[in-house]
DNA sequence: CGCTGACATGTCAACAGTGACATGTGAGAA
DNA sequence: TTCTCACATGTCACTGTTGACATGTCAGCG
């Protein structure tokens, strides 16, 4: 399972408690690869615990729990990201609507592509203002992490974006 | 349910059997958009059909049944198109092990963006030859689904590889 | 004519994920 | 001090998805 390594993979940047890394969940990774929620995040991380992958460093207030990856769950982890990933898991329902298209009426899947080129753009520029405040850390550690999620997902707004106008202009065309 | 929405907008492009749906999932869809097998497929068919949104048109060989989409399946379809696209429901295995890139040591996480580099790039390469194929067919009907697909794939491919050596030099540089 | 392999559809148990519900804590504001 | 809200964790029923298993058909080949 992918939510896993997910958990494994940010608890190796920084340890955290299970609130921080929904909140993780809610923020960039969510958005752009993997969404999870904190009916599954907790439940995960007591498996782990359980497989030895994870531990409890702090208990804080409140009840707080703040989790830390083992020798064990770093290793497991540098061995799923190593591998030669093999086809994974897509599921991406803009992505499906888009593919979709072609079975409107042109002028309807003119309307969608355009607020498709907007909506899009928007983001892109609003990433464009995440990214300035990454723009001198370190690229490895807590913040690099962001910085990398940053430029991904801006870039990937823009190919959409690009993409949604260039079907426009192929569109209007015929 | 997305899966739903899926079948009706394949099946309103072209009425199709739940065996050659299967296949379409296999190709373009499933790889960028969302992934299904024949055993969510088929019952998914009869929801479908005891929903009236879809039909079977024709009954074919081997006991075979060829779907196409009512007028309140194609209804259903526009309206779920056409409507403000919320926050959609994202889960990309791939992106998922690029955001976690940071939580490896440099080293490994340059050999891992080397191979996603070398990977998309191979994949927008044999996307571009499927395109020459699609060159001066029609946007909307059967075939533009492809192109449609096919230009999108590509821009993605490009735009994942052009951030993975972006990556690798902000990596060399640290 | 028998074999093989793609065609074609299905069930079902196990598992993953979501949303509704539940419970309690501590900080800061009024 | 009381109230509110973010903090913090959890269960559970329901739904969606997967993989293993099951069954049968037709075309083409030797």
């Amino acid at each position: 399972m992918s939510l896993s390594h997910a958990l494994l993979g940010l608890l190796a940047v920084e340890p955290r408690s299970g609130y921080e890394l929904t909140k993780a969940f809610e923020r960039d990774l969510g958005r752009y690869a993997w969404q999870a929620g904190h009916t599954s995040i907790y439940p995960e991380l007591n498996k782990l615990a359980d497989r030895g992958l994870v531990e409890v460093t702090h208990e804080g207030a409140r009840g707080s729990r703040t989790y830390g990856v083992t020798a064990t769950g770093r290793e497991e982890l540098r061995t799923w990201l190593m591998t030669p990933q093999r086809q994974g898991k897509v599921r991406n329902e803009q992505v499906l609507r888009m593919f979709l298209l072609s079975s409107l009426e042109p002028a309807d899947a003119l309307a969608v592509l355009r607020t498709i080129a907007e909506h899009t753009d928007a983001s892109a520029t609003e990433l464009r203002t995440v990214r300035e405040e990454y723009a001198d850390v370190p690229l490895t550690g807590a913040e690099g992490f962001g910085q990398l999620a940053a430029e991904y997902g801006l870039r990937q707004y823009e190919a959409v974006r690009d993409w949604a106008r260039w079907a426009i202009t192929q569109l209007e065309k015929a």
